[in-house]
RNA sequence: GCCCUUGUAGCUCAACUGGCAGAGCAGCGGACUCUUAAUCCGAAGGUUGAAGGUUCGAUUCCUUCCGGGGGCACCA
C-alpha cells in the first residue's frame, strides 16, 4: 500500500498490454470528447411500457463506465453505468462487425465506453440498447471493485471515494442527495430576500465560536492567518453595512479531535435577518429543514413537520435529572445538587461547564425528534442578547440563544444577536480573563468587530446550521465521514 | 492521549485447539448468438499491515509500531 513504489500486478500489466495494443491499431485510448450523450435514466424513461422481446426504432447515444460483461461467443451483453443508472447494451457480431466485436470483447471491466444504439426490451424483460457502434471514451489502468459485492471496506470507501462511488449506487445517491440540499437551502433563502455573501476564510483573527483554529502563513505580508472557525463576526459587519438579510454558506475549520459526529473543515450555514430575534429564527429554521426534507422525499423515523418541540435548556435538564441548574447558580451548589442525586461530578471549573456537561450528557443523547432548547447561560454565550424575560429585569443570568437538536445531536445554533457595543466589549473582557486563566478556547478580543457594532447593529436574528450533520440527520448515517466526500484520515 | 476491536489475492470472504494459506468474482487461455451474480473447461494469482519474540512449526500465541472502526477524554 505504499504509494510510490507500486507493487507490480499482473492486472495492471494486463491492462497495459492491451492499452498499447489499441495503440498500435491506431486506437486512440483517451479521445477527446464523445457529443451527444443522454442519461440512462433520459434514455430509459420513455420506454417503460415496451413489452418483453419489443423492438423499437428509437437510436439513443449513452457513456458510461463498463460494469459488467455476459456472453462471450458470437453476441455479448454490457452493462454500462452513468451516474443516472446501469443499462444493458446487446452487442451481435453480424451487426457491428468481426474487429468491433473482438474489441469489445477484449474491454476491460472498468473502461468508460460510448454506445449508439435502438432501444428494445429483451425476451427476458431487461431494457437494453442494440448496439450499432461503440466507442472507447477511456482506458481504465487499475481493476474496478467487485462487481457484485461493491467496495465494502470502510477505509477504502473513505480514502479511495473514488471506488466508493463507482462501485455503490447508495453512495452515488447520498452525494447527489446532499447537492440537493444544499441547493434547497440556497434556492429557500435567495428566495426570501437573503443575499449570499463571502467573508474571508483567512483572518487575521478567529472568532464566532469556542473553538481552537488552524493557523497559517502568509509569505508575502510575513503574518499569520487563522482559518476561520465561524463567520458570524463578518457577517454582523455585513448587518452594519446595512445588507439587512445575509447567509454564507461554506467551510469552517476547527482544530479538535475527529469524531463521529466531528470533522477538522465542515460546512457550515449561517444566517442573519434585520429586525428579527431568536423565536423567529427557530421558525426560520423547522421551516427551512421541513422544506428541506420533503424536497428530498426523506422517508425516515425523524418528524420534521412544523412546529418542532421546544424545552427550556433548564427545563430539559430538570425533566432529566430533577435538577433545576437556575436554582443552584454557582459552581458549588450544582455540584452538591449532582451529588445528592449520585450523579457522577465532573472536573469542571465552571457553573456554566457542568451545565453544559448536564445537557449534553443527559439531554443531547434523548432528542432524537427536532427540539429547540432554548434560553442559555450568558456564560456559554458571549454574542447572544440577554433574556428580556419577564420585563422585571430577572433574566436569571440567561440570553435568548436556542440550539436545536436532532439524531441525538446539535444541529444549530441560534440568538439574538447582542448589539449593544459596550455589553459586547464586556463579554470580550470575560472572555479575555477566561483565556488568561488558560481556556484555550476563549473568544479572542476583536476590536474591529467592537468598532463595527459601534456604528449601530439593528437588532438581528442570527443562525448557524451544521449542513454536515444535518445531512447525516436526512441521510440516516451515523458518522459525519459518510456524508463527506473526503474526510480527514491519519497518513496511511 | 486511554480502552476495546480489526487488518489474509485487485475486490468480497474462508482457514477448528498452533500443523502444507483456500474459495467466489475480476484477470489470463479456450467453448458458447437473449444473457443478467451468465454458464462450462483449463492454467495462474500471497512477504497473511510492518518489525521482533515464543515454538520443531505462527494467519492463529506474545510485544512494539502503522492504518481502520467503536467508545472515553477532548470537543459543539
Amino acid at each position: 500500500m505504499s504509494a510510490g513504489e507500486e507493487a507490480p500486478s499482473e492486472l495492471i500489466a494486463s491492462r497495459r498490454r492491451k492499452l498499447e495494443a489499441l495503440r498500435a491499431e491506431g486506437v486512440e485510448p483517451f479521445p477527446h470528447a464523445f457529443e451527444g450523450v443522454k442519461s440512462v435514466s433520459v434514455v430509459k424513461e420513455p420506454h417503460a411500457e415496451l413489452a418483453d422481446g419489443e423492438e423499437t426504432t428509437v437510436g439513443a447515444r449513452i457513456a458510461g463506465r463498463l460494469a459488467a460483461r455476459r456472453g462471450q461467443g458470437k453476441n455479448a451483453f454490457v452493462d454500462i453505468v452513468d451516474r443516472s443508472g446501469r443499462m444493458q447494451l446487446h452487442a451481435r457480431v453480424d451487426v457491428i462487425g468481426e474487429e468491433s466485436f473482438e474489441r469489445l470483447l477484449s474491454l476491460d471491466l472498468g473502461d468508460l465506453v460510448g454506445a449508439d444504439g435502438t432501444v428494445f426490451r429483451t425476451r427476458r424483460g431487461e431494457l437494453s440498447l442494440r448496439l450499432q457502434s461503440w466507442t472507447l471514451l477511456a482506458k481504465s489502468l487499475r481493476p474496478p471493485p467487485d462487481k457484485h459485492h461493491g467496495l465494502t471496506d470502510l477505509e477504502a470507501r473513505y480514502r479511495h471515494r473514488e471506488l466508493d462511488l463507482m462501485a455503490n449506487e447508495e453512495t452515488r445517491a447520498l452525494f447527489l442527495t446532499r447537492a440537493k440540499v444544499i441547493a434547497t437551502i440556497r434556492r429557500k433563502l435567495d428566495e426570501r430576500g437573503f443575499v449570499e455573501v463571502e467573508s474571508p476564510v483567512l483572518q487575521p483573527l478567529y472568532g464566532g465560536g469556542a473553538a481552537r483554529p488552524f493557523v497559517t502563513h502568509h509569505n508575502a505580508l510575513n503574518r499569520d492567518f487563522y482559518l476561520r472557525i465561524a463567520v458570524e463576526l463578518y457577517l454582523k459587519r455585513c448587518m452594519v453595512g446595512g445588507l439587512e438579510r445575509v447567509y454564507e454558506l461554506g467551510k469552517n475549520f476547527r482544530n479538535e479531535g475527529l469524531s463521529t459526529k466531528h470533522n477538522p473543515e465542515f460546512t457550515m450555514l449561517e444566517w442573519y435577518e434585520a429586525y428579527a430575534d431568536y423565536s423567529d429564527m427557530a421558525a426560520r429554521c423547522e421551516e427551512l429543514v421541513s422544506q428541506v426534507a420533503s424536497e428530498i422525499g426523506y422517508d425516515g423515523p425523524i418528524d420534521f413537520s412544523t412546529p418542532w418541540a421546544r424545552e427550556t435548556l433548564a427545563g430539559s435538564i430538570q425533566a432529566r435529572t430533577d435538577i433545576d441548574v437556575l436554582a443552584h447558580r454557582d459552581l458549588d451548589a450544582l455540584r452538591a445538587a449532582m451529588r445528592e442525586r449520585e450523579l457522577e461530578v465532573p472536573d469542571e471549573q465552571t457553573w456554566a461547564q457542568l451545565v453544559d456537561h448536564l445537557l449534553s450528557k443527559y439531554v443531547e443523547p434523548t432528542l432524537q425528534q427536532p427540539t429547540f432548547l432554548m434560553d442559555y447561560p450568558v456564560e456559554l454565550s458571549p454574542f447572544a442578547k440577554r433574556h428580556r424575560g419577564d420585563g422585571d429585569g430577572s433574566d436569571n443570568g440567561l440570553v435568548e440563544r436556542f440550539e436545536a437538536f436532532c439524531g441525538g445531536m446539535e444541529i444549530a445554533n441560534a440568538f439574538s444577536e447582542l448589539n449593544d457595543p459596550d455589553e459586547q466589549r464586556a463579554r470580550f473582557e470575560q472572555q479575555r480573563a477566561a483565556a488568561a486563566a488558560g481556556d484555550a478556547e476563549a473568544h479572542p478580543y476583536d476590536e474591529a468587530f467592537l468598532r463595527a457594532l459601534e456604528q449601530g447593529m439593528p437588532p438581528t436574528g442570527g443562525i448557524g446550521i451544521g449542513i454536515d450533520r444535518l445531512i447525516m440527520v436526512l441521510t440516516g448515517r451515523q458518522s459525519i465521514r459518510d456524508v463527506l466526500l473526503f474526510p480527514a484520515l491519519r497518513q496511511p
